[in-house]
DNA sequence: CTTTAAGTTCGACATTCCTCGAACCATTTC
DNA sequence: GAAATGGTTCGAGGAATGTCGAACTTAAAG
């Protein structure tokens, strides 16, 4: 199982980031990303059930907000953040610094 | 039919806000109701019908980012810039620099 | 080899949303 | 006053989405 589908740097669309940043689960999955560095997906389970973090990993991978690596059965997440930056400039800093 | 739904500087919700841009269609109007200041509804149509325009206007109105002046028959929008700048410091303005 | 752990995938249900026509409301204009 | 203008509201249809349980997959551990 390989290869997570990561869109590449070009085809990041600004109005997927925002939507995916949209909602308040991932928004808050995106800001512990961001303080921690990386974090397999049961570190940022929050109470929700392992179907509904793997479903907004997902949203968040297709976007273009985050990479995972695969590491045995866990799964590395981390934010794509030079990617974002050299696109959407500024965009990403400015959303986590609210 | 006086005042127009307007949320107030601190009932901003970044959520929403991101939301609201992650319409293409929105995000369009946001651009360029940013580059002409103030524009009425009918200005910034696309074709779209105005049943379309509208809701996209109450969806921009609802969450902070427009406000709606009503002259006469004509209702003037504009960003609600310095409001969004004070809460959420740079990230309108990193979006519509994209 | 069996078990366990970490995630993904599938399916169902409820909710929300977009689109657009039709009807409706003010305000200005004739 | 009547017609025209600029938008809003209502309603319906269809698409997309979030939530969560259940079954499945793969890799590590025993």
């Amino acid at each position: 199982m390989g290869a997570m589908q990561h869109p590449p740097e070009e085809d990041i669309v600004l109005t997927r980031v925002l939507y995916a940043l949209s909602d308040e689960g991932r928004l808050a999955i995106v800001r512990r990303l961001g303080a921690k560095g990386v974090a397999t997906c049961a570190e940022l389970e929050d109470g929700r059930p392992k179907s509904s973090m793997s479903h907004h990993f997902r949203v968040l991978r297709q976007c273009g907000v985050v990479r995972t690596e695969v590491a045995g059965t866990s799964h590395l997440n981390s934010l794509r953040r030079e990617e974002l930056d050299r696109r959407f400039p500024g965009v990403l800093a400015a959303i986590l610094a609210v």
